[in-house]
DNA sequence: GCTGTAACTTGAACATGTTCAAATTGATTC
DNA sequence: GAATCAATTTGAACATGTTCAAGTTACAGC
């Protein structure tokens, strides 16, 4: 069951040997689709030393799930460099993302549902993936943080965390998404992203102050259980 | 693949057979620890048997879901006749889905995520889905249309949709709630139901107007697409 | 070089969801 | 009552995720 780290040169060439072959695969077939024999196959090891390596083949979409934040991480880091106005850093942000997660497309339905189960030690709010969400997390507290809009501070404090659930709120829309160039899910993204700059401009109304001080108080009860 | 509807009396009493066996079971031993095999053992059927009814086991929760469906409408029935105040038919109406949903508790995390995965028939914006999702929708209509709070068309003609959208949140929320009692979702549950109708009395403000339309468009746009 | 040990590798074995061709049943028709 | 036929039932066979005990490798210490 535990995760065994390769100790040797040799271990570390079948570990990554593995984790190549099982994005190759998930990518070209889908998760269903790929069976833990093909990957040991293509990684030119045996059935049994992917579980040496990888406790379950839902490990395996962990990994998965780690390297398109990596490649999302990397392809908005020139925009947080440059751009202060919160709304285009966000609005940048999110289509980066299905934009990075596009190539995955017809793969992605299975894997959501794999992490979305909650008795699966993947599920974003539960123990091992919980190093990979503090950095998506990280991630937004950057995008809040680096621009130029003046935020209330108990706002600002749960506001990556909630950005981080609205990031998964698209990914599930752009799942079922059909649309030609996933542009509803643009399109949705746009309007979101312009709501929610909007409704942070909003917040200090007096009208809305009971709303915003309930709304946050939930916000933290609810994301304090994960 | 296609369902078979029983055509004889033998046929019907095998089916409520397999039904009810596999209802008992998934709530003695939950879902993945319950086989088909046992589901037929306890039915007094072939292991084949159960396929001739049900395509897959994963159909078998639908049913799951649509019995619990009933109890819950059943419960409600008496405060939907009695009472006006939506924020207390809204508050009942959600507190007893938890609780008509308790016994299930430990057996939800796993139907819940069977339920989400976009590929599979289940799920919930899809086809098969598609006529329980529609009462339940329909129960919220009543929810919303039997109370005295005078309600914008636009808002109202969406608002049964979003309340079930809001009904799955809760339930996702009450399946990782391990707290005594399952008082945290009751908490959650009080403070969101008076959230929601106090956001729809301030819909009417004019501030609030542009972003009244933009959600509500939002929400059609996010809806139509299942 | 030898030995012991930890790391690594292997593949057979197991459990379980699903398929399917063949067997059985029971009602309808003549 | 015999023939027919659709509905129903059966269980063996298959694919695949996972486990595990046994085998192999390679390096540290002598």
């Amino acid at each position: 069951m535990a995760i065994a780290l390769p100790k040797t040169r040799r271990g570390e060439t079948s570990r990554a040997a593995i984790l190549s072959a099982a994005l190759d695969l998930f990518q070209e077939r889908g998760y269903e689709a790929t069976t833990m024999r093909a990957i040991a196959g293509r990684a030119g090891v045996s059935l049994g030393s992917s579980y040496h390596y990888f406790p379950s083949k839902e490990h395996l979409v962990l990994e998965f799930y780690r390297h398109t934040h990596e490649l999302h991480a990397a392809a908005i880091a020139p925009l947080l460099a440059r751009e202060q106005d919160l709304a285009v850093r966000l609005r940048g942000t999110i289509r980066a993302v299905v934009v990075t997660c596009e190539p995955f497309h017809a793969v992605a339905g299975s894997i959501f549902s794999t992490v979305a189960n909650p008795s699966s030690p993947l599920n974003p709010f539960g123990g091992a993936a919980k190093p990979l969400r503090e950095e998506v997390v990280a991630l937004y507290a950057e995008v809040v943080h680096g621009s130029d809009a003046r935020i209330p501070p108990d706002v600002a404090a749960l506001l990556p965390l909630t950005l981080w659930l609205y990031q998964m709120a698209i990914l599930y829309f752009w799942i079922f998404d059909r649309s030609p160039g996933r542009l509803r899910t643009l399109e949705v993204i746009d309007e979101t992203t312009e709501l929610i700059v909007r409704l942070l401009g909003l917040a200090n109304l007096p009208v809305l102050r009971g709303s915003r001080k309930r709304i946050l108080t939930l916000i933290k009860s609810v994301t304090e259980q994960a």
